[in-house]
DNA sequence: GCCAACGTTGGC
DNA sequence: GCCAACGTTGGC
């Protein structure tokens, strides 16, 4: 099983809507960037991933889970965009801000720290864990 | 609100 | 195929 970063702006597509749509899970769709796609396209179903606000709030909030892989993005006609849906499966005991990821020494290589701007990325094992330690177990 | 980083587009 | 221009994202 892999882990990922899913990053949204809370305004568009937040956390609380994520959680209210429940087991059935949303399209993460939207996405119109070759890296985030090919991402999404090695993305199994099981797969776990964080939740993360950017913009007002920079803080990583919950865990969602892989529920469909990947498929047409219905949001556009351009057959090279293509998504996966995603469900809500808890919140973070606490939330993770990027300020302590970026000021945690283990998480230096981290996407989140270094490319601000990828919306869909790989989280590593060991990243993963260190992240749910920083939020509390 | 500004600006840096980065990805995409389009002219040549 | 290169590269300048432009648009978008997201941290500060």
């Amino acid at each position: 099983m892999a882990f990922w970063l899913f990053k949204s702006e809370p305004s568009t597509w937040s956390w609380e809507d994520q959680l209210a749509k429940g087991d059935v899970g949303e399209e993460w769709d939207g996405i119109r960037n070759y890296q985030a796609r090919n991402h999404m396209r090695t993305m199994k179903i099981g797969d776990k991933g964080f939740f993360y606000h950017s913009q007002k709030d920079k803080e990583i909030v919950g865990i969602v889970e892989v529920c469909a892989e990947v498929h047409p993005d219905s949001t556009t006609d351009d057959e090279r965009w293509e998504c996966v849906d995603i469900k809500a499966v808890a919140p973070l005991n606490a939330p993770v801000t990027l300020a302590q990821v970026k000021a945690e020494p283990r998480l230096a290589d981290m996407v989140l720290a270094n490319n601000t701007r990828l919306s869909v990325q790989p989280v590593t094992p060991a990243e993963w864990d260190i992240i749910l330690e920083l939020s509390g177990g």
